[in-house]
DNA sequence: TCATTAGTTCAACACAATTTGAAATATAGT
DNA sequence: ACTATATTTCAAATTGTGTTGAACTAATGA
């Protein structure tokens, strides 16, 4: 991931809307949502505003979508937000590993494996 | 760190000239760095630009700064790093840890100590 | 105190992002 | 072909962001 992948993509989830549509979408997993359903999840905004959104995202490279059927089903890109993630603890890995210290303590929780504490 | 800590914070990483200008605070250290000389740094822009931007990276939390005789020294506010690299990591981690994989790998590299993969 | 250096603040402008509702498009069922 | 559903596209209005240079404030040293 390049500089301008990375800003293009704080960018996307520097916005309220966007980030709620993110988040939803990673713990809805590869299945996805319709439109349709996150515009409803979402408090009932109108069509064309989640639609504008959903666009970004998609732009973003964070987000794709198929259709299916009459709906449009949008889901996460997993590998593009873990670039993501791993783009902003780079820079503090050359040199400062302390910034990367509760990401990895909430890796050891989310997967049952201790990690050493960060020198 | 709450939903709109981070928008915020992504927000101020969102620009080029205030992403690079974290970058480089990150790779600095706590010592930090004059205003001007991150001026110069960026290019010799104008003052009141990167004044602009300090000021924004500050509000956003990311940043602090301090007086040293007539110059301002700015400097990376590292926990902040810390929980924005965590909140990007948290909903992928409930239910989704392949967000985490190269995060982890990064990790796994900087500090010598290998992590198993992720499931 | 005066001049110099270091930064900030301000107002004005330009440009980009967001929202809205109405109109257009695509698919499915009758 | 017709109707209903799902979503996008468009234009217009609004709001927010970034840039500039000039004026301002703070600290230092002669």
């Amino acid at each position: 991931m390049d500089e301008n992948q990375a800003l293009t993509a704080f960018a996307a989830i520097s916005n309220q809307t966007r980030l709620r549509i993110v988040r939803m979408l990673v713990i809805i997993g590869a299945g996805g949502r319709s439109a349709g359903a996150i515009a409803e999840a979402l408090g009932g905004a109108p069509a064309s505003r989640i639609s504008f959104h959903l666009n970004q995202l998609e732009e973003s490279g964070l987000v794709e979508s198929r259709r299916e059927g009459r709906s449009i089903i949008y889901s996460a890109i997993f590998p593009a937000l873990s670039d993501l993630v791993a783009f902003l603890m780079r820079d503090c890995c050359e040199g400062h590993c302390a910034v990367c210290d509760k990401a990895i303590a909430l890796f050891a929780k989310c997967t049952g494996r201790p990690t050493d504490p960060v020198d």
